[in-house]
DNA sequence: GGTTACGGT
């Protein structure tokens, strides 16, 4: 008999998964996030700013720096013991995206969440390699990319649209919203991949080209901006008389 | 088929 794949591995505990948007505290979580930085190391464990680019009301608001994105979405976690030893072996860096297993959620004295994997003791039950790093193409990452995206689609928008996804309610008042252009638009996640529809009643395409000079656009015959961006993939989006954006070819770009 | 948790800021 073969032996599992990681994939099957994890789906046999994907009634474990779940993003930090659904998370409460006491409870023991599988996580798939994104290091934002790491925080510091003691003789026993470590602690590192990750994300999954959800967001939830028990997390501090913070402006984006480096990896780290904007909102109430990134969230401290600690590795303890031999999860210690295993994230000193894997080299682990801002920028992984790492699949952690059996982390107990809890509360600090901020009343803030923490995310915490407690060294095994005999307690509890031990799991089959609880700290990975996803490569960038690990089908268990995808969700977590396309949130990536389309967080990274809503700070390229600068010409008063604003994004309102279902993972950013605590961003979508600061992400340049101008109620002047009456403009709104929409994703929706459906499975890994994300649908971007918008309308408004006054497009300002300049504005748009000026935010993206350091990306690559253009301008078709249709009098239509095309820009491309990259993040794990490369996404472009349409802007016509009205604003129309949709998902482009996602070719990896590293 | 689905239990279980401390330690530190």
């Amino acid at each position: 008999m073969r032996t599992l794949t990681d994939y099957e591995m994890a789906m046999r505990t994907a009634w474990k998964l779940k993003t930090v948007s659904q998370m409460v505290p006491d409870k023991f979580y599988d996580f798939i996030g994104e290091v934002c930085y790491l925080s510091g190391s003691e003789s026993n464990r470590t602690t590192m700013m990750m994300t999954d680019y959800t967001e939830n009301e028990m997390l501090p608001y913070l402006e984006s720096k480096g990896v780290r994105p904007q909102g109430k979405a990134t969230i401290l976690v600690t590795l303890w013991d031999e999860h210690f030893e295993t994230f000193l072996k894997l080299k682990i860096k801002a920028g992984d995206v790492l699949y952690l297993k059996n982390l107990r959620c809890k509360v600090d004295l901020s009343n803030v969440f923490q995310l915490s994997m407690n060294g095994f003791n005999g307690r509890g039950f031990a799991q089959i390699d609880p700290i990975q790093i996803l490569l960038p193409d690990d089908p268990r990452g995808k969700e977590v990319r396309a949130r990536k995206a389309e967080y990274e689609m809503r700070q390229l928008d600068t010409e008063g649209v604003a994004l309102s996804g279902v993972y950013w309610p605590h961003t979508e008042q600061k992400s340049g919203y101008s109620s002047s252009t009456n403009s709104t638009m929409n994703a929706v996640n459906s499975g890994s991949d994300l649908k971007f529809s918008a309308n408004t009643t006054r497009g300002n395409r300049n504005k748009f080209s000026q935010a993206c000079s350091s990306k690559t656009h253009r301008t078709s015959s249709d009098n239509t901006v095309r820009t491309s961006l990259s993040s794990s993939g490369t996404w472009s989006r349409s802007y016509g008389s009205s604003i129309r954006t949709s998902d482009g070819p996602r070719t990896k770009s590293h």
